[in-house]
DNA sequence: CAACACAACTGTAACGATACAGATATTGTG
DNA sequence: CACAATATCTGTATCGTTACAGTTGTGTTG
């Protein structure tokens, strides 16, 4: 049915351009350019006439990508999600820093062009993509869509990870995070710990640092406060989600009462939030039977039965925070990496051990 | 602290361009543009030469606007979600839509550009966005931006609304949708029933003409089946959202059980979502005291208590639909609007009346 | 009335790349 | 050894726009 018109009214005819446009209405090539961009340099009745010759040829005005050569600047910004694009919906924490990033550009009047990190011919898009600056989220400091990024030598800002010398970064320390969960669950009187990442380091990929800070700084922390190094257990879901999060689960309630910790810190809120699935359905309580912490402070964090202790990250500020920081330095100002803080929030999902 | 750099290796030298490193190279440009995008076309070790070259100059890669300019193509498809680009990730069926789209451009080595609909200055950015072709979702029809879109005399397909004459279109038939859920209420053997849209036409703004194809559809198919239309009550919460549902399920409930509806029809899940919140709020139950159906069949619907029964859209399936047919209109081939069904689907929201 | 300010418009020169056809070496064939 | 077939490389002509400096023409001022 429908398809791409060539661009001018007629049919086989040449392509419309400023050009034709000026020649048609007897003016130059500026004053055509100026009806569109800038009405105060140009007088109303050739601004009209031109606008009207322009609409009978079927002109769709100034061509953007000639105009952003010309101009050096594209309006856009790229955003890296992670190392395959479709994933990252899947992530609600993803989904939150994409809608604060959005919202931000937005309102700045940019545009947002989000990147898959390498196409089928295993090429990478980042050499390809036309925009002003680069918004790195969660990406593994290893991925070659780091190397590609910064040798755009663009504007680049990073969220999450990874921490790169020079780059701003947004994000906040996981390991003091992770020991506030530490101290939390001590407090209540727990004693025996499991600590739940994913399953990392498969081949020769690197390790996600992100998820190992938190897992270091949980241990670590209750080490400190005399807690046997035995008794902070670390297993590994097999993907980050919430189905992967609930097989985990039943894996642990399998075990008699005695043998199984009694408090959980998953490194995401959709794995714990699977855990949590998976102790409902075996019949068990949480907190009673179980306690369950997460990481990130997704909204459907909020509204689970029984709604979970996380560390509450505000996804959406750093994304916005990125956007704004980018936007600064594309404008040519120097920014310096905004200091965050993660604090725990503290819901129904936690309680002293039965 | 870092900075956009200017391009070139040294401080305050001429940006560094194809030219340039031909020049260095003693090569002609052609040769240097072959290099990067031609390796077959010249031998190895002129390639080496020139990309070493190129390496220590600091050239960045051949500029991806001017390559745009001169290729007529850009290697990005625009999305155009709604008014407000930010209130798009709040919608998890756009959320889905969108991820279908970015998983069948990103598999296709396209990039996917997000444009908000209004920039501040009032302008639309649909004018200056460089990109391929333009997918719009879920727009009222009246919407500036769909003239803008058309504007660019690019391919275009729609998702959901608008439905424009000779532009392909991804979407259910809502009345024909609703009507399932009247049929099934109407089998359960409810005879009271509420319709719930969103607050409409404040000021001149256009109708959503997607609900209230579903309000019709509903109320028409209960009226053909010998219901009074007197019972078919419509109400509007303030807008699209778990909270204004729950808000307007509070009020429902707030009525004796004789003056209010026993089934309840929510033109989105996320709304149906907030009724039910409300209703096991105020220590009802759901379906006893009131069954609740949705309509997008968004992942969240199936793991509500009870879970959600509704009209299950596939949203996902309607993205990469739309993205392979915008794709396969770029390449200059025709495409035809391809027919989707819309599936109830029951779960356990919804039960005989008391 | 000359001098000047100002508004409106024009011409030229980039912006940085790639397609295409033609110009050289280099090798293979009868 | 002449001639064709490759393999590389070069020169020119765009792609469509906007910045900038210059050129008009009109009205204002001392």
């Amino acid at each position: 049915m429908a398809n791409g018109s060539t661009g001018g009214s007629g049919a086989g005819g040449e392509r419309t351009t400023l050009d034709t446009v000026a020649k048609a209405a007897g003016v130059s090539r500026m004053t055509v350019s100026n009806a569109y961009n800038r009405p105060d340099q140009i007088s109303v009745t050739t601004r009209a006439r031109v606008l009207e010759t322009a609409r009978l040829l079927g002109y769709q005005g100034p061509d953007p990508t000639a105009a952003s050569l010309r101009l050096r600047r594209t309006g856009t910004v790229g955003v890296v999600l992670t190392e395959r694009l479709p994933y990252a919906f899947t992530d609600p924490g993803m989904v939150s820093i994409l809608h604060g990033i959005a919202t931000e550009l937005s309102s700045s009047g940019s545009a947002l062009l989000l990147v898959p990190s390498s196409r089928p011919d295993g090429q990478s898009l980042l050499r390809h993509v036309m925009v002003d600056g680069l918004i790195l989220c969660s990406i593994d400091e290893g991925d070659t869509s780091v190397a590609a990024a910064l040798g755009r030598h663009l504007p680049v800002v990073t969220v999450g990870s990874p921490r790169l010398a020079r780059i701003p970064w947004v994000g906040v320390d996981n390991c003091r995070a992770a020991a506030l969960v530490a101290n939390h669950l001590l407090a209540l009187g727990h004693r025996r710990f499991n600590a739940v990442s994913t399953r990392v380091g498969e081949k020769s990929g690197p390790r996600r640092p992100l998820f190992v800070q938190r897992v270091e700084g949980f241990r670590d922390a209750l080490v400190a406060k005399g807690v046997s190094i035995d008794a902070v257990e670390v297993t590994y879901a097999a993907e980050n989600s919430r189905a992967a999060g609930q097989e985990l689960g039943r894996q642990l309630l399998a075990r008699s009462p005695d043998e199984r910790p009694t408090a959980v810190f998953a490194v995401t809120d959709i794995m714990a939030l699977g855990i949590i699935d998976a102790v409902t359905e075996l019949g068990a309580a949480v907190p009673g039977d179980l306690s369950v912490v997460g990481f990130d402070g997704i909204p459907e964090s909020a509204i689970s039965t029984p709604p979970l202790t996380t560390i509450s990250q505000r996804l959406f500020t750093h994304g916005s925070l990125a956007a704004r920081l980018v936007l600064q330095m594309i404008a040519g100002n120097k920014v310096r990496s905004p200091r965050l803080s993660a604090d725990l929030e503290v819901r129904a999902s936690t309680g002293s051990p039965n």
